[in-house]
DNA sequence: AACCAGGGGACTC
DNA sequence: GAGTCCCATGGT
């Protein structure tokens, strides 16, 4: 077991970043939580300042946890009214995952039009029939599927995993990533545009999709995806006057109105949804 | 531009 | 047990 001692002046609540939606793959049990990140099984707990956890060195989960961001600064710049000042002060500690890209990529074509339980189901079921077995003690866990593993298996296969209109989606992407070599560098090269353009070119991919990959397996920071929730809080919250039918149109609000950081101002705004949107 | 298919789990009533 | 909704996309 290792640990980490947070500093004061950076907040970070695991529960939080954990169980908000943004990864799909970790299961807590009471206090601790385990993940399996690349091939290797993670156990971590956060008893206040003190992160202990095993199967990852410290380096590494300094950035898996984005610990090495500057929080109390990314929410200073989010921080322009009311609304987002509560759901900052309700959610403080919620940090952005970095996400091994392609199993973001993979994940969010499984996300699209589902319930988050829904996804965790279909991801859970594809690295058990897909995945490599990974060694925990007494534990069975297993990564997550590399692209040349979807994209050799059988269509059949793949439906049996609840992914339903979505296999053929991933068997194609799958298999674009798995003949690209070096995808990962060369996508994280391009500009935020050209990295968008590259990713709404997969099957399966469209706009939020593109986002959501942006932002958690990219670290675009000012990427907004917009799905069905986000749609409502901009539309209830930040629509008066303002014409947002397209989703252009509402991500563009959400850059203009958060800057560079919009993606955490989204994600503090996704957390919360529940009680934005029974409040007003 | 406006439809529709596609599928499953969670939640409400 | 029916109805509705969900971190949407692709095809027509």
């Amino acid at each position: 077991m290792k640990t980490i001692t947070l500093p004061p002046d950076q907040p970070f609540d695991l529960h939080l970043t954990l169980s908000c939606g943004q990864v799909f793959r970790w299961v807590r049990d009471c206090d601790w939580w385990t993940g399996v990140v690349g091939d290797t099984v993670v156990r971590i707990r956060q008893d206040g300042n003190r992160l202990t956890f095993s199967g990852a060195d410290r380096p590494f989960i300094r950035e898996y946890f984005h610990l090495d961001g500057d929080l109390p600064a990314i929410l200073a710049g989010i921080d322009c009214d009311t609304l987002m000042h509560e759901t900052i002060r309700k959610n403080q500690g919620l940090r952005i995952i970095r996400q091994p890209p392609w199993e973001c990529l993979a994940s969010y074509i499984c996300a699209t039009y589902a319930n988050i339980p829904g996804i965790k189901k279909r991801i859970s079921l594809l690295s058990e029939k897909f995945g490599e077995q990974v060694s925990s003690g007494s534990e069975t866990c297993y990564s997550f599927p590399t692209p040349d593993s979807l994209a050799e298996c059988l269509p059949g296969d793949l439906r049996s995993c609840s992914v339903g209109y979505r296999a053929s989606f991933l068997a194609d992407t799958a298999r674009i990533i798995a003949d690209s070599p070096g995808w990962e560098e060369s996508v994280r090269e391009l500009s935020f545009s050209d990295a968008r353009r590259v990713l709404l070119s997969l099957k399966g991919v469209g706009k939020k999709v593109a986002d959501c990959v942006l932002l958690f397996g990219f670290q675009r920071y000012e990427s907004f995806p917009v799905d069905v929730w986000i749609e409502r809080i901009m539309k209830h919250c930040y629509g008066s006057g303002r014409e947002l039918k397209r989703y252009e149109e509402i991500a563009g609000l959400g850059r203009e109105l958060f800057g560079a950081y919009a993606g955490y101002a989204q994600e503090y705004l996704f957390c919360d949804r529940e009680r934005i949107m029974t409040g007003c």
